[in-house]
DNA sequence: AAGACCCCCAACCGCTAACTT
DNA sequence: CAAGTTAGCGGTTGGGGGTCT
């Protein structure tokens, strides 16, 4: 028997989700919580596979993602960690939590590969176009010469890149490898304006739900507890959810350009935060830790050498196969 | 003003690792 | 342990919006 597909290809809706689907999605995984992606589209009729809804929710929905206009510091730490991790996106977008793997691939392909191309043709002396490591022929000596230096390099953008910006009360474990390091970054750019939409038009659906205010302790429960306690639609879910409480339960304001917000949705979407807040950081990328492991043994032995016997002069000179001539 | 072209990104597809039975 | 099932990952695509001519 072959692998059956995800989901029935008949009667299957693709292409770009409806504000409603949104809300239904959003809605019931603030009941239940993400995960079992199978039941979602038949305990909430849409006609989506659950691929598909997992998708919307990890790469659209979800709390906490910061979208477009990538700071200096994302480029120059997704550049880095490229080198380091090879295209491994999942693994990239766990040292960004705000940041999804797609988000970050595409704007690696669209944005990044570009502009290395570009710098690695000015600066081309016998490096190929395509990436950052040369083809060319070496012998092994030369080889290992060059992995050793690859990987010096690296260590030390990646302790760089970690090291950029930093709220000061954030204790994270980077913050004991790389003692520059205090967590991600608070950029000035603003949240999607699609999520925003979404939270407003949530924010509408509620206002003429029949339930309205609940405490925040309620909120907080769901967020301690997402496991249902009991009976209830989805629809009873989201109208146990007032508006203010949405925005602050999922961690974004509607408006975009309140500091506090977004310190606060920074604070919660960082991949360090307390238990507490990180439910759906916990549940929305559910192997990140997984997949970090081996990265924080790979970051301890990265710097623990790195970090003590570097000085900053040599990050400054030392470029990442011309990948520095960006910064 | 309008058509052609380009770019970006949300979403899809196929593969595989991980989990369950 | 093997087969079946599910979730997650990375590559790719196509539609829509923006820019150029």
């Amino acid at each position: 028997m072959g692998r059956p597909p995800c989901c029935d290809k008949i009667g299957v809706k693709k292409g770009p989700w409806t504000p409603e689907e949104d809300i239904i999605l959003v809605s019931y995984i603030q009941e239940h919580g993400p995960g079992n992606w199978r039941a979602v589209p038949t305990n909430t009729g849409l006609l989506r596979c659950s691929k598909s809804c997992r998708l919307r929710w990890t790469n659209y929905l979800r709390p906490g993602i910061r979208r477009g206009n990538f700071t200096d510091q994302e480029e120059k730490m997704i550049i880095h960690l490229q080198a380091l991790l090879g295209n491994r996106w999942a693994a990239i977008a766990s040292y960004l939590p705000q940041r999804t793997d797609n988000d970050i691939k595409n704007y690696w392909n669209t944005h990044l590969k570009k502009k290395l191309k570009k710098l690695q043709a000015g600066v081309d002396d016998g490096h190929n176009q395509d990436g950052l490591v040369s083809q060319a022929p070496i012998s092994k000596g030369q080889w290992e010469r060059r992995l050793q230096t690859d990987i010096h390099m690296a260590k030390q953008a990646l302790c760089e890149a970690l090291s950029l910006d930093k709220p000061s009360n954030t204790i994270s474990p980077e913050s004991k490898i790389c003692p520059n390091y205090t967590g991600p970054a608070l950029q000035s750019s603003t949240y999607a304006s699609s999520t925003e939409n979404i939270a407003r038009l949530l924010e509408g659906w509620m206002r003429n739900s029949p339930k309205s205010a609940q405490t925040n302790s309620d909120q907080n429960s769901f967020i301690h507890n997402p496991v249902p306690t009991g009976s209830s639609s989805s629809e009873g879910a989201l109208s146990a959810t007032t508006p203010d409480a949405f925005d602050s339960l999922f961690g974004f304001n509607s408006s975009t350009n309140s500091e506090a917000s977004q310190a606060v949705s920074a604070e919660e979407t960082a991949n360090f935060s307390t238990p507490e807040t990180s439910l759906f950081q916990d549940e929305s990328k559910p192997n990140m830790e997984k997949s970090r492991v081996p990265l924080t043994l790979l970051e301890k032995w990265l710097f623990d050498d790195g970090a003590a016997a570097q000085g900053q002069d040599d990050l400054i000179g030392m470029p990442l196969d011309g990948t520095a001539g960006l910064f």
